[in-house]
DNA sequence: TATTGTTATACTCTATAACTATA
DNA sequence: TATAGTTATAGAGTATAACAATA
């Protein structure tokens, strides 16, 4: 028990001892207020994360898009199924394989993502102000490392 | 956008240049990691929050657990039902007031306590050994900073 | 009239399995 | 036989509202 109270002291009873705790509350508050603040923009985080994902590769097929946001390939159907229903993305045939579908935004899709993404950025601001500029690097730095490592 | 990016540089298209991002990926699969760990036990994270809590101020209302824990009172009942079930907890009536519920452990869930204590211990030691120790004592006084200030 | 605990209910999210059309 | 996408469904988890007992 006591080789985990990496910080000062051990705080009886209390679940700020186990960091893996505070980094399921600060992720679920987080995920939170991005829910919150894409409301306004009829989409959810995960829209976000796919157009992002699509910007970055245009033309993935729904499988690859599965892969790489960890969305099961039943739920990415859904998705895309609403982007496609908002305008912002569309299905096109795959030239050798009948059976794939790739994703691309359309134009709309493009400046929505932009607008989102000025969203996403002035919430990182809020949410991370209680720490000093050094502080939030050294964070992200640590949770990068982290994450890439977890794989 | 950049202004978000305290980080190295830029990941274009990427959603891990997103420290909330991080927060929510890394949260989630900790608590999913300790989930797993936990099911042996027959208890959720859920159940050992209360009882952390619990054992730390033993007679504490079901109303003020929810408080505490960000369980919402209706869930609370249920957590404590089962809590009852298994032996661990058992409520009590208030002196004063008839209408509150007072909660202790009992013997049994003090021991349990322990032993889930130590399960919760090795995950933590399992899932963040990528880092360093003193990148681990970095990384949880940055969230306990973080955790405290965004109330 | 407000509060504690409780119950019932609905809603979201996710996971699973089965189906189709292609390969 | 295997794969991409789709559909339907069930399950867990969570939130909401109404209710009874008590203050």
């Amino acid at each position: 028990m006591m080789d985990v109270m990496w910080e000062d002291g051990p705080i009886p009873g209390e679940l700020g001892v186990f960091p893996g705790y505070l980094l399921a509350l600060l992720g679920e508050k987080s995920r939170r207020r991005f829910h919150r603040a894409l409301e306004p923009e009829g989409l959810h985080p995960r829209h976000f994360g796919v157009m992002t994902m699509v910007a970055a590769q245009p033309g993935l097929s729904q499988q690859e898009l599965h892969e790489k946001t960890a969305i099961d390939p039943s739920s990415m159907v859904a998705v895309i199924d609403e982007l496609e229903a908002l305008g912002l993305a569309e299905r096109r045939p795959h030239p050798d394989d009948r059976r794939v579908r790739t994703i691309f935004l359309t134009a709309r899709g493009e400046e929505k993502l932009e607008r989102v993404r000025a969203i996403a950025a002035q919430l990182q601001r809020e949410f991370f102000q209680p720490l000093s500029a050094e502080e939030r690097r050294t964070l992200h730095g640590l949770l990068r490392k982290l994450a890439s490592a977890t794989s």
